[in-house]
DNA sequence: GCCGGCAAGATTGTATACAATCCTTTCTCC
DNA sequence: GGAGAAAGGATTGTATACAATCTTGCCGGC
């Protein structure tokens, strides 16, 4: 198929920082809030400004990043009202993906799948980092195997910031995804059963939210905005927007 | 309500030839596979190639534009498959949009909704660019209605990404839109049926992908890859992959 | 006559320098 | 003592210069 792939050719430098600072998100290393100045990054990698604010550019286009006019960059810092947003379009786009996936699976989309989740269940006790990005990755996966290019794009993208929103208001360490829910949806997909695949991603990612939305102040707050918007809402003031 | 709005305050320069350029695509002054030089952009624009470089890329994170490395970049040409799963997610998405405001929807949406339409009817015989860009921006407008952010970023990216395809396998001219389709939408979500509100926007968005999708070549082909993929399928050449 | 290599031109990738803007601190005045 | 203004520092926005890469046209050999 005359896909969009083959970029292993010669990724630019902006790509590779691009790739390091997302899975340093991904990972959580970088938490919502901290600060991205052009400058320590460009240090960092041995690189120039220009190539650390096209990653930058591209980062806030992924909405992982959140970048303000001479204010400089930061990993992003989601509301709750978005986080709350981007785990209900997971419901509506997984499920899509679940229920796709479930009508035309093949045995060899099975196998990938159970071999993913048998890299999760190695990985479970061991780095926390790995075993998130790992979680994520088995639903990147599924809905690459629904076949819609489209799709895998918004699932991935939603993943990712996922991170961002278990990084900010869930609890340190817990993990993201079930593994054991994994194996049960596969299950539903190699019975060809849509109705109970898309159930079981509903039910799934009920969990995840309610795993990742404790809603609890951020852990560590390194930034007094973030605290205090936590009490603006129906304070006493009288002021109307955050802006 | 804490909207990430308030943008207007300075634009940068990036953003200005971020947001024309964006523009003259959806509005199909630029054509598909039409070459984006950076050094003639910067001149038409009195800026420097970083500017350029900044809004291009932004393009790309769109799907609007397309860069490999050294060489360039160009309007997105987006094969057959991409389309159909443009205009697939579309259904997916727009119906899920249309469903959520069928249940929550105010007069007031809907008043916005009826004077959008308005604006399209007025502007039906006139200006085919302002046309399409209208025709989408009920859509757009639609989405931001549901109530959820990610849902409305999606459907905005696949709106712009379809007056790509109307422009590349579309008959020329044709509204992407009929507004009559419009109103009888609008007037389900007033009776607050999200069933036939469903109906009628998946029927509507078939109708929308059977005008833009006439698998015909190319109008004009400015680019010989696009011609020849068309023949490379089944070919006697012994080459599998086009990359 | 056709295929390979090679050089010139064009275009992008990257680095650096300067200008503009924002935040912080401090000073002055009330 | 506190509020406002201004200067300083830090950081980003933009322009330009140079290096790397790709494309194009030409030439020699088979």
């Amino acid at each position: 198929m005359p896909d969009t792939a083959a970029p292993p050719a010669k990724p630019t430098r902006a790509q590779a920082v691009h790739a390091a600072l997302r899975r340093a998100i991904v990972e959580q290393a970088l938490m919502p809030g901290d600060r991205l100045p052009e400058d320590a990054i460009a240090r960092s990698f041995g690189v120039s400004r220009t190539v650390v604010r096209a990653a930058l550019a591209q980062l806030q286009a992924e909405g992982l990043a959140q970048l303000r006019a001479h204010r400089g960059a930061e990993v992003a810092r989601l509301s709750l009202a978005e986080a709350q947003d981007i785990f209900d379009m997971r419901r509506c786009l997984e499920v899509e993906a679940a229920t796709r996936l479930a009508r035309q699976a093949s045995e060899a989309d099975c196998a990938r799948l159970d071999s993913h989740i048998a890299a999760e269940e190695l990985e479970a006790a061991g780095d926390t980092a790995r075993s998130i990005r790992l979680a994520g990755e088995f639903h990147v996966l599924l809905a690459e195997l629904a076949g819609n290019h489209v799709l895998l794009g918004y699932v991935a993208d939603l993943v990712s910031r996922s991170s961002l929103i278990l990084a900010q208001y869930g609890r340190p360490h817990s993990p993201e995804c079930g593994v054991r829910e994994h194996r049960d949806i596969v299950a539903a997909l190699r019975a060809r059963d849509p109705a109970r695949a898309a159930t079981l991603m509903r039910r799934h990612l009920d969990d995840v939210a309610a795993r990742a939305l404790l809603h609890e102040p951020p852990p560590r707050a390194r930034d007094l905005g973030a605290i205090l918007d936590q009490y603006s809402t129906g304070a006493t003031l009288g002021r109307d927007d955050v802006a």
